[in-house]
DNA sequence: GGCATGCTGGACACCGGTATCAATAATTGC
DNA sequence: GCAATTATTGATACCGGTGTCCAGCATGCC
């Protein structure tokens, strides 16, 4: 006698059709979707039958209503590198694939003045659980004050350590920058270039450091002329390149602050006729398909951002995953790693 | 007297406090929100002051409930091309900025044979108003009667209308494509080679097959041995032009289905030595960072994705967007264009 | 066998909005 | 000036779930 309206355009069953068909209070039914104990097997079979045989799927604005808390979590970002968004994106969706998260991508703009407008609009708006800051925005932190501010949990991704480590997931930029530099000096590179992210990032300065870090090591310096601004656009690696190759003394290898720009050099030395790894090494970083597509092949640093993706959203929300409830203080910091390709070689001297 | 909860972690305000406050009933603080008519100029002023007071936001899950409809609509994508689905994303958001609606991203995997059970058990929780599907998953036939099933509205995102307009958002690459190897053919080409998309794919057929148009117009025709087989990806490239550039008798312009393909020939071209566009003219399709990161910067074909994303839009929910409502029948083919760069010129002989 | 105890499961209120429909206020016609 | 008409507002049910709290029943104990 229980309308059942199921099949195409007709009505999802509700948790009051399946009550009825299983002969039990709706209370009941819920107790078996939220998995509470307290159930008779028998009970608990008679349920998941009916629910199986009208192929209920529970309301989830109305579970967000009757939980006071909805079950999404945002990803707020404003990258311009869109591998990096999509993968970490894909991190995050496999973490949350079994629990009954949804994940809502915002971009934003961060050199509008009403950005933290938008964003509390959003949040407002929205209500997640929770909200996922990519760099170069995780580094603002008036966002981070807004969502403590609106009672939003958040994490914030970045190249260091922004933050207490529950709200922050980072990998060891600075270390393998090091690293990749100090395999330049072993191959017998003495001068080298050095293209700057933009200023104010947490990022830029980062590689930086890891950069200057290295020549310290060997007892070398960066001299000014070789040190270019840059705003990890291509652009911004053309002019680099054209200042430090047009120099009677170039240097022998370059280390650019990310892909783009590295894509850039190297199209510079391409057009004068300098020949790289042969007499240019250079070296990028984020290893976006940029530094597989170009040509040679750009050795550069692989941030494990998916696995921060992963990391961020049991950072976030390990209450709502089952089994990687993982809260290990030092742990979120994921360890970079140098991808060797074809854009460094010794230097033509030896 | 009435409780405001405010401020930091405090509980959010709502219709009933609004209410409480400008003295009136939730029902009349309902119709504020959805702009009703009949309403006192008095009584709306002194709802929107108390509104304003409180800082009150609706509560999109209850809304939601009370609506028998949320206000989300999903992107559903498998796309190897990230750039596209930023941009395409970017265009959806540009459109429903200023609406109550929300977008859900959801990547799919279009080789696994669980997918329409994934998608499935995806709109069935989330219960979108309507899904908008990416290539290449648009062409899936068996995805869109899904929808169609489930009375969630679509929208496919394709190269050439696959289905009604009212479901369909297209570009004209067939014209577009043909035009450009029209372009090679006045420069003088007349081996020109072709680096197929992989098989099965609508988008990889469409340009296929304005590129034998044009060659047709000429009166030319492709020789097999300039016919290459390819997937879309940077290796196929590498093989392609391997196969097609260590022949005695190369083609002069090679015309690559994406631009990924196109890096990977022109990898094969800088390698062997052949200089680009001197003696090997190539052709992309995507125009993606990757065509004006690599040297020389690559002519290629550029797919208005963004504007698409805004059609998607538009076509998908024109009821809960204010003016740009549009849905003239033809309409929904977007010009892709032609964007020449540094890979193409005239023949060595001419 | 009667009673305390521990499990189960149900009745009912509630989350924060919207729809219905009747009640009331404002306007109009004559 | 009064009834008829229309514009505006409110009372109450309802959307589809969950929380609280209590009742019913089987069991264990004396």
């Amino acid at each position: 006698m229980a309308a059942q309206t199921k099949g195409p355009g007709g009505k999802q069953p509700t948790i009051n059709d399946v009550a009825a068909l299983a002969g039990v209070s709706k209370k009941t039914v819920s107790r078996v979707i939220n998995r509470s104990e307290f159930l008779t097997e028998k009970t608990r079979a008679a349920v998941e039958k009916a629910i199986e045989q009208l192929g209920f799927v529970p309301n989830p604005q109305a579970r967000a209503l009757a939980f006071r808390r909805n079950f999404l979590i945002a990803l707020l970002h404003d990258n311009p590198n869109a591998q990096t968004v999509l993968n970490f994106q894909r991190g995050v969706l496999d973490a949350i694939k079994d629990s009954d998260l949804a994940l809502l991508v915002r971009p934003v703009d961060r050199g509008s003045d009403k950005l933290l407008d938008d964003v509390r609009t959003f949040l407002e708006k929205q209500r997640p659980i929770g909200a996922m800051l990519l760099p170069p925005i995780s580094e603002n932190d008036d966002l981070a004050a807004l969502c403590e501010d609106l009672g939003v949990r958040y994490v914030r991704i970045g190249s260091a350590p922004l933050d207490d480590a529950k709200h922050c997931i980072s990998s060891n930029d600075r270390e393998v920058v090091a690293e990749a530099v100090r395999g330049l000096i072993a191959l017998g590179h003495r001068r080298i270039g050095f293209v700057r992210g933009p200023v104010g990032f947490r990022s830029a300065a980062e590689r930086e450091k890891g950069f200057l870090e290295a020549l310290a090591e060997a007892g070398l310096t960066l001299p000014a002329e070789l040190n270019a601004p840059g705003n990890y656009r291509y652009t911004a690696g053309i002019e680099a390149g054209e200042a430090l190759l047009s120099r009677a003394d170039p240097p022998t290898a370059i280390f650019c602050s990310n892909d783009e720009m590295a894509a850039g050099v190297m199209s510079v030395a391409h057009s004068k006729g300098i020949k790289v790894p042969g007499e240019l090494s250079i070296i990028g970083f984020d290893d976006s398909p940029t530094a597989t597509h170009i040509w040679p092949a750009l050795s550069t640093v692989r941030w494990p951002i998916r696995e921060m993706g992963i990391r961020a959203a049991q950072t976030l929300v390990p209450d709502f995953l089952s089994p990687g409830a993982k809260a290990d203080d030092e742990g979120n910091v994921l360890p970079s790693t140098l991808v060797e390709r074809q854009s460094v070689a010794a230097p033509p001297g030896r």
